[in-house]
DNA sequence: CGATCCATATTTATATATGGATCGGTGCGATAAT
């Protein structure tokens, strides 16, 4: 009784909020269900589509709540757009956190922070690092700590920005607020591993439906790369405009841009390579409609949040639909037709397959650190060890999380780090080490599922939002398999349906992600996603429905 | 892993072959050089 009264006063709240402050009619489902889940202080996933109001929930929500609100969002400009943002609304509350500062400035904002005069400050998770930081935050005691684009803990922490899985230590010595992540994009594995690696308890998981119906999917595949790169041009040429071209190297961006320059395409490249200038320059003119087509690599698009892209090429296959769904759903947010259109070939994956295994950590390394901690025979701060270590500070930090992950090390409240005593130093960097190759494993899953997404007769719509566990009925009519007459609604239940659990002989348990006639896709809970051939599975019984 | 770059050697060349080195994507923050 007590909850349903709550939970109903939650819910005015919210509305109202929404009402008045933001002069929304009304919220929509998965808004108002993540709000209220918040303010009844459950630790709340929310994973909705671009375009749904994502902002809006930590802002009602943070409004709603006594005590301050901690965001962590991962792009300096990013956080410069929030703050903006909030300044419309509601002026003089929000502040950002960053390298961007002065010294004095930093100094006042921590201080206006603790003294309660802002409710919001936008920080990236590197700024956690600081105990100093840390501890002045605590002292404003947070009710909320909003994890935006929550899905980079998973793409980004494992070697390139580790700090991402230090959160939860963060979250902790902040006095653990209720945590809050928000993202667009996160297939069922993405979602478990942003609980687990924020220690989210009793989590409340709110996932909208992931389909963009206006959106067209298409896949085109190519022998050579000089045909590939001649069908994207004219493509691009005839295309209705503005439109993004996605390529995986800063070169071949460079290259296609400037071949659609030479077509009369008013084109732009973009990429890290660029100084901050330039790639300022080229987003306002394209969010501006100056430019009518941006060649980017994975650099642009986050926080991008422009109506009317009418299509989004890729030149060459994402390394995983996780990445691939993030950057098509940058079209068609007005909801009018939109086209996204791959172009890839097989030599592709030699690329991917390098990112997919580049910075591993050495088992040596590994050891050394261990070693170095038995060495110290106390509980040591992660800066005292990234003194002696001589490791660079990023990979030092990824191998601090491996390490952690077996359980040879913990992190204690203060920041400081001690040994578990569990494993002596040779088998922590040997169970480290086979926790890398097993996350190395998992990555090339997903790029096989890319590959089998490019590749398949199927309907892509439905190979899409399987992956994303959601169930869809083909043909949907807006994917070129469809359109051609390859698809047909499925005649009969097959054995094994979508979203089933399944055990497997010797995979072990996981989720059925996608069915064809002769085969289906597993996402085994430990062995990342595997395809299977029906007829061998059946005539050896390999796998078994469970509950 | 494979493409590409670069220096070197050779056939002493308005030129090509060879082999070793390097590069290939995302950003924070701190620091060093102007």
């Amino acid at each position: 009784m007590t909850t349903s009264n709550s939970a109903n006063t939650a819910g005015r709240q919210a509305r109202r909020l929404a009402r008045k402050v933001f002069g929304f009619k009304q919220l929509r489902a998965g808004q108002e269900e993540a709000i209220k889940a918040v303010l009844e202080g459950h630790d709340t996933l929310a994973v909705m589509p671009t375009g749904s109001g994502k902002s809006a929930i930590y802002q009602i929500a943070a409004l709603s709540l006594d005590g301050p609100t901690v965001i962590v969002s991962p792009l300096i400009a990013l956080q410069r757009d929030q703050v903006d943002a909030l300044e419309q609304i509601e002026s003089g509350q929000a502040a950002l956190l960053n390298s961007t500062l002065k010294e004095s400035q930093r100094e006042e904002v921590l201080r206006a922070f603790e003294a309660g005069e802002l409710e919001f400050l936008f920080l990236a998770p590197e700024q956690f690092v600081s105990e100093d930081t840390l501890a002045c935050l605590r002292r404003a005691r947070p009710s909320l700590f909003v994890v935006d684009e929550a899905h980079c803990i998973s793409e980004w922490g494992f070697d390139f920005r580790p700090e991402y899985l230090r959160l939860e230590r963060a979250i902790d010595a902040l006095g653990r607020p209720t945590i809050l992540a928000l993202t667009a994009t996160a297939a069922p594995p993405v979602r478990a591993e942003i609980v687990e690696r924020l220690g989210m308890r009793g989590a409340q998981v709110i996932v909208s439906g992931f389909d963009r119906p206006n959106l067209d999917l298409q896949a085109e595949q190519f022998e050579e790369d000089g045909p590939r790169r001649a069908a994207l041009i004219e493509y691009v040429v005839k295309a209705a405009k503005p439109g993004l071209v996605y390529a995986a190297t800063r070169k071949k961006a460079e290259e296609i841009a400037q071949s659609l320059c030479e077509r009369g395409v008013r084109a732009a490249a973009y990429h890290a390579g660029l100084n901050s200038e330039i790639r300022e320059t080229v987003q306002a003119a394209f969010m501006g409609d100056e430019w009518d087509v941006v060649v980017a690599t994975t650099a642009f698009g986050m926080g991008i949040d422009k109506p009317n892209v009418r299509f989004v090429a890729h030149a060459d296959l994402p390394g995983s639909l996780d990445a691939y769904y993030q950057e098509i759903g940058r079209a068609g947010r007005d909801g009018q037709d939109a086209e996204a259109r791959l172009f890839f070939a097989e030599t592709d994956l030699r690329l991917r397959k390098f990112f997919a295994q580049s910075a591993p950590i050495e088992e040596d390394d590994l050891e050394r650190l261990v070693r170095l901690l038995e060495a110290a025979d106390r509980p040591v701060t992660t800066a005292q060890l990234a003194e002696v270590n001589g490791m660079p500070q990023t990979k030092f930090l990824a191998a601090l999380s491996r390490l952690e992950e077996v359980g040879a090390i913990r992190t204690l409240k203060n920041g400081k780090v001690k040994l578990t005593g569990e494993l002596d130093a040779h088998d922590a960097a040997a169970e480290a080490a086979t926790a890398q190759q097993h996350r190395r494993e998992y990555d090339r899953s997903r790029l096989e599922m890319m590959r089998g997404y490019a590749g398949t007769s199927g309907c892509r719509r439905e190979y899409l939002l399987g992956y994303f566990g959601q169930a869809f009925t083909p043909p949907c009519e807006r994917c070129d398999n469809c359109r051609a007459g390859r698809v047909h609604a499925p005649s009969a239940e097959g054995p094994f349906a979508v979203g089933a659990r399944v055990r497997h002989t010797s995979f072990g348990e996981g989720q059925v992600m996608h069915v064809e006639e002769d085969k289906l896709t597993v996402l085994f809970d430990e062995r990342g996603y595997q395809t299977l051939a029906l007829g061998v599975v059946l005539e050896n019984r390999l796998l078994e429905t469970v509950d």
